[in-house]
RNA sequence: CGGGGUGUAGCGUAGCCCGGUUAGCGCGUCUGCUUUGGGAGCAGAAGGUCGCAGGUUCGAAUCCUGCCACCCCGACCA
């Protein structure tokens, strides 16, 4: 047990608070809501985003940067957007500070006051649909495939740690198509690489689907989704990918010349996914002697921890081994800090998550051996000092499946399929996770079910995902017909 | 914005109800020595506008008033 972090049973929300901090992922700072990324969790971030850009331009975008301002007038253009996001928007409204008269330090400067307020973008649909007005006149300006990372800010009133902060660092995809079933698949491509990176990378399972029009992001005709259950049975949103329709070409009249010499308005798509993938990722693996970090995003894959006795050969085999793994490919550091002892390391590493830890000292260079031991299970063993990195880099596979398997296991244990309100309640309340159950279809009932028990339809999971059960059934609210079962869960 | 709570050293806290010497303790930090295979030991040292402002009093961390900040619960959300 940690001296430090507070333990998931005694109190969920702390732990991961703690975590955070005391892993040194991020800390509050003087602007309420905002935080600082410390380099360590920055690092994090860094593979990640790292990683998702090589993703994103395989898939054939580039990346361009849109301005941080939007002007206020951009922001009513579309109906649906304006209602969306008009609450929670900064506005700037002065360009100036002076000196106050009484010397009492700045104020602003009444005469510098904007003539149009400029907002703090919240996501940049309305400034790239006005540049792209001017970018696209024709079929052969199309598709028009842009990624920008950024950072946004929305006045949440209530945040936490990388889950819900005033400004946030994401990525935002805008693409422009000449055709409707091109942008839906566009859209479906990148709900694809998300689902991969969150899988593959993130070591977390995440269920495929469509938003319910209450869910749907605003001005948005779909909103495709991953969705990721957390150790604690609440469910988190990791990832959306929208399907625009031509709301926001006709809103910045964006008209294209078609192959049949027609004027036809552009099909849109966006896409984010934002620092809240941090917060995903502490609460998907970690435990209560600290992070667990999969080693494809792991910023140290590797650490070494020399047992310093006194040795002249210790040195020398502890910078051969590091070379040998380098040689791999694999991210190490060995740690010569003669200031804190073994034991401590070995629980500051823990805390931090890193993969593998190595112990070498006298009495495995005495059997040439040395001694290996995982984050995920806390095992260790002895393994001989010939083939070591080969066998490492196999270990950290095997890590990285694991945390995988070890989630997946949770989600299909936390994932139920009731069919009755009783049951919906019951689970909801003592076993959490997602609840697959029917559902009559309507906003009205959606509302209603959220308002008695703060579930929320995460999705309905697409036809393609295992987690999909089209079939007729009766709504658990209503006992009104319905077709497919969708998935229900409180979430972040 | 509504309801509740908390502000004392870098962090965590005792003291406050019932005013009275130099505000105590733990962690951390610094120095020295000894240690080093699961969060070391001993010795010494530094570090405080008791959230801010005003009031009551011979005397305020403690009582009163106002303000500020933060946290928790709601409404809002990637």
């Amino acid at each position: 047990m940690s001296k430090e972090i507070t333990s998931r049973s005694d109190d969920y929300s702390q732990w991961y608070i703690d975590l955070v901090r005391k892993a040194g992922l991020a800390d509050y700072s003087a602007v309420k809501g905002c935080m600082v990324i410390k380099p360590y969790g920055f690092a994090i971030w860094e593979n990640m985003r790292d990683t998702l850009d090589r993703m994103f331009k395989d898939t054939g975008h580039q990346n361009a940067y849109f301005p941080l301002f939007i002007p206020k007038s951009f922001l009513s253009k579309e109906a649906a957007h304006v209602e969306g996001f008009a609450k929670e928007c900064a506005v700037v409204t002065h360009y100036r500070l002076k000196n106050a008269e009484d010397g009492s330090g700045v104020v602003v400067d009444p005469d510098a006051k904007l003539e149009e307020e400029l907002i703090v973008r919240p996501t940049s649909e309305t400034i790239i649909w006005n540049t792209y007005a001017g970018w696209i006149q024709s079929y052969r300006d199309l598709p028009l495939l842009i990624n920008q990372w950024a950072n946004v800010v929305r006045w949440e009133m209530r945040t936490r740690l990388f889950l819900r902060t005033a400004e946030f660092l994401w990525q935002e995809g805008h693409t422009a198509h000449e055709t409707k079933e091109e942008a839906v698949a566009e859209a479906r491509t990148m709900l694809d690489v998300y689902a991969d990176f969150a899988e593959h990378w993130m070591a977390l399972p995440v269920v495929k689907g469509v938003k319910t029009a209450n869910e749907r992001f605003a001005g948005a005709e779909d909103t495709y989704c991953i969705e990721a259950l957390m150790q604690d049975g609440w469910a988190l949103q990791a990832g959306t990918s929208h399907f625009l329709g031509q709301n926001f070409a006709k809103a910045f009249d964006v008209q294209f010349s078609t192959r049949d010499n027609t004027r036809e308005y552009v099909w849109a798509t966006s896409w984010g996914v934002s620092t809240r993938l941090m917060g995903a990722l502490v609460m998907a693996h970690s435990d209560d002697e600290g992070l667990v970090i999969p080693p494809r995003l792991a910023p140290m894959q590797v650490v070494i921890v020399p047992i310093p006795k006194p040795l002249p050969e210790l040195d020398e085999a502890v910078q051969t081994i590091a070379a040998d793994l380098r040689a791999l490919g694999i991210r190490v550091k060995v740690d010569n800090d003669d200031q804190n002892r073994p034991g401590y390391k070995f629980a500051e590493y823990e805390k931090l998550g890193v993969p593998v830890r190595l112990g070498v000292g006298k009495r495995d260079l005495d059997q040439g051996v040395i001694e290996v031991a995982r984050r995920d299970t806390k095992e260790k063993q002895s393994v001989p000092m010939e083939g070591l990195a080969q066998h490492v880099k196999q270990l950290l596979d095997e890590i990285q499946q694991n945390l995988f398997q070890r989630a997946l296991a949770f989600r299909a244990e936390h994932t139920t399929r009731v069919d009755t309100w009783e049951e919906f309640v019951d689970v909801l309340d003592n076993k959490r996770g997602f609840i697959s159950a029917h559902w009559d279809g309507t906003p009205e009932t959606e509302q209603e079910i959220k308002e008695l028990t703060k579930a929320t339809i995460r999705c309905i999971p697409l036809e393609s995902e295992h987690g999909a059960s089209v079939e007729e059934g009766l709504c658990i609210r209503t006992g009104k017909p319905s077709r497919q079962r969708v998935l229900f869960a409180r979430a972040y």
